[in-house]
DNA sequence: AAGCTCGTCAACCGCTGTAGG
DNA sequence: TCCTACAGCGGTTGACGAGCT
């Protein structure tokens, strides 16, 4: 298709005028016809970046320049998990935000993720040195707890969440309800097959295996250990300090009609079933399927280097595992 | 003060889906 | 049914600024 040379095509940052007369067009024609944008003359760019420059800058109430709220991060954490990176659709719940705005968000939560997964990894338990926190370091944290969820929960491995919600799409449930969150404090070793995604707390006590299903070796995952003692052995007090703020934080993360989502801003108008009960869902049709997410399903889509620079804790055999 | 690291943002690229001929 | 053009989407990249060492 992209067979000869495209000439006099005008690519990088647009500029005011460029701008003047994509919103011209869009006043008479509308927002469609992108591509006699050029065919007319009137722009050197393509019709594929005119539509994007409108979409991303030039369409009414964007709210162009301003961070994402609490409440929008929430909704695009919630949205991501049942969605999947359907960034175009998550937008459409958040007023005034693209899907770059949305993919950009993301994609700098998965970097942070990236980082305080590997540097918790490299420089575990040092409560003594470095008694100050950087700025940054601190915003990094702050990230933490909703950052676990970071991961593509599309229990679906063959492929691609449809656009319509799948049951396997559910929300994680450390996200779904303040229930599941309370499977935190976990008193032993916890691996992964043990972080059953129940509703039924009796799960979380599930009998753990010897085998570390990813690795498929006796290694657990210090990350997903214990995580109250991780917390402890990895970070400074202040940093304990600054994620126990997070407690309320969970604690709103119930059912989406407690979330006060709209507060003094614009309200969000959710459709239907974002926080549904692990188990069961209702489909777009408003139809519920029920289901049971296994943790093999779960698991399965997590990256298989999520945890690749996470070295093993040392043996905390005796205290740990039942 | 300079260099470095990181986060944010804008824009491009490639792929897919769809409508029309 | 096939082909083509276009729209839309998601991934990626590069520029830039802010904060830190």
């Amino acid at each position: 298709m992209e067979g000869k040379k495209e000439e006099g095509i005008r690519k990088g940052p647009w500029k005011a005028e460029e701008d003047e007369v994509l919103l011209k067009h869009v006043k008479k024609c509308g927002p469609r016809d992108w591509s006699s944008i050029r065919s007319k003359g009137l722009l050197q760019r393509t019709g594929k970046s005119c539509r994007l420059r409108w979409v991303n800058k030039l369409r009414p109430n964007l709210k162009n320049g301003c961070k994402f709220s609490v409440e929008e991060e929430r909704v695009v954490i919630e949205l991501q998990a049942q969605f999947g990176n359907k960034w175009a659709r998550i937008a459409t719940y958040l007023p005034g935000r693209t899907d770059n705005d949305v993919k950009n968000f993301w994609s700098s939560r998965q970097k942070r993720l990236a980082r305080i997964l590997q540097t918790s990894a490299a420089a575990p338990a040092t409560p003594s040195s470095k008694s100050h926190k950087t700025k940054r370091e601190v915003s990094v944290f702050h990230e933490l707890p909703t950052t676990m969820e970071a991961t593509k929960f599309n229990c679906s491995s063959e492929g691609e969440p449809s656009s319509q919600p799948q049951p396997c799409l559910s929300p994680p449930p450390y996200f779904r309800n303040s229930e599941i969150i309370k499977m935190v404090p976990l008193p032993d070793i916890v691996k992964p097959k043990s972080l059953c995604f129940e509703t039924n707390p009796v799960q979380h006590e599930l009998p753990i295996t010897d085998k570390d299903p990813w690795t498929d070796s006796n290694t657990a995952i210090p990350f997903l250990q214990n995580p109250q003692t991780q917390t402890d052995q990895i970070f400074s007090s202040e940093t304990q300090e600054f994620l126990a703020r997070f407690d309320p934080y969970f604690d709103v993360l119930g059912p989406l009609d407690a979330l006060g989502l709209g507060n003094g801003g614009e309200p969000l108008v959710m459709e239907p079933p974002l926080f549904e009960p692990v188990g069961s869902c209702l489909s777009c049709e408003g139809e519920r399927i029920d289901h049971t997410m296994t943790p093999d399903c779960v698991f399965d889509d997590f990256p298989t280097d999520m945890f690749d620079q996470i070295e093993p804790l040392p043996n905390t055999s005796g205290s740990g595992q039942h």
